[in-house]
DNA sequence: GTAAAATTGGACAGAAAAAGTCTCATTTCT
DNA sequence: AGAAATGAGACTTTTTCTGTCCAATTTTAC
């Protein structure tokens, strides 16, 4: 039950583009050694970020990705939807056939109410504000430790 | 993102146990069938719940599970989280060392507030609550179809 | 006390999912 | 045409989850 490495990188690699400034175009190179991503892997993950509509991709020499709506527009539940899919928390959320009479049954109720809460809190929060509020998650190391 | 499908399991388990008289002790074989549980799995729950303090392992000729506490006193949250351990949605939550400045970090914030709503909506709701309103996850099939 | 019936506890196997890698193809710029 | 980037998918490795098996232990019954 957590989100997976995927989905922790797509919210890196959006981020690191909301923080540039507007229509910036960075490559996958950049991306990947800055927020730690390998970059093949990030590669797999931009695609479903592009397939999503949240970036688009730009192919040769000077190839790269670039965030194609603007960050306040963008919520971390899109994002992370993009890459592991709707959450749902329990199959019975979502496949009724893993038990009999879903909508009759109270602990399915409550999955879906948990569900409903975990989505409208990830909802509520916009990459315009992660940027806002001065987010790490990404590399940081050229940082000296605290005096 | 989801339940595991032990946890499904003890849950149905507990639920099973509180619908039975207080105090009841039932087998394992019997659970097992009611609720659909592979028996050397619910084994394994059972120690899990037990070793939680929610249900009291007797062995021998007549052992079985009993709920040791009041179904009022046992929470979703809590049964789900005896088996799966404490729910922290993200890694960076719980293992700080995965993001570098964690508590400084948006994203993390956001990720901490999520995993609160999740366990306090889950942690609201009783086994009693669930029984009351007639929960399934358990074995329905003697039931006909609604004419 | 012994046998039977139940569970324990741990090892282990199989399956599924996730993470990451590799390679060849394609695109774009020069 | 060549260089430098990404695309797409197959593949491997790792991890996690699920489920099974068996010897050991406990309790009841005779």
């Amino acid at each position: 039950m957590r989100l997976t490495r995927a989905g922790e990188y797509a919210v890196r690699c959006v981020l690191h583009l909301a923080k540039q400034e507007p229509d910036a175009l960075v490559s996958r190179q950049t991306i990947a050694d800055q927020c730690r991503i390998p970059p093949h892997f990030l590669a797999k993950i931009a695609q479903q970020l592009a397939k999503a509509g949240i970036i688009e991709i730009m192919q040769g020499t000077r190839g790269g990705y670039r965030l194609i709506r603007r960050p306040a527009e963008v919520s971390l539940l899109e994002v992370i939807e993009a890459i592991i899919g709707e959450i749902f928390l329990n199959d019975c959320v979502i496949r009724p056939e893993t038990c009999q009479a879903s909508p009759d049954c109270a602990v399915h109720r409550v999955w879906v109410r948990a569900r409903d809460e975990l989505r409208r809190v990830l909802g509520s929060v916009s990459f315009e504000d992660l940027v806002r509020e001065e987010s790490c998650c990404l590399v940081r190391f050229p940082l000296s430790p605290p005096a």
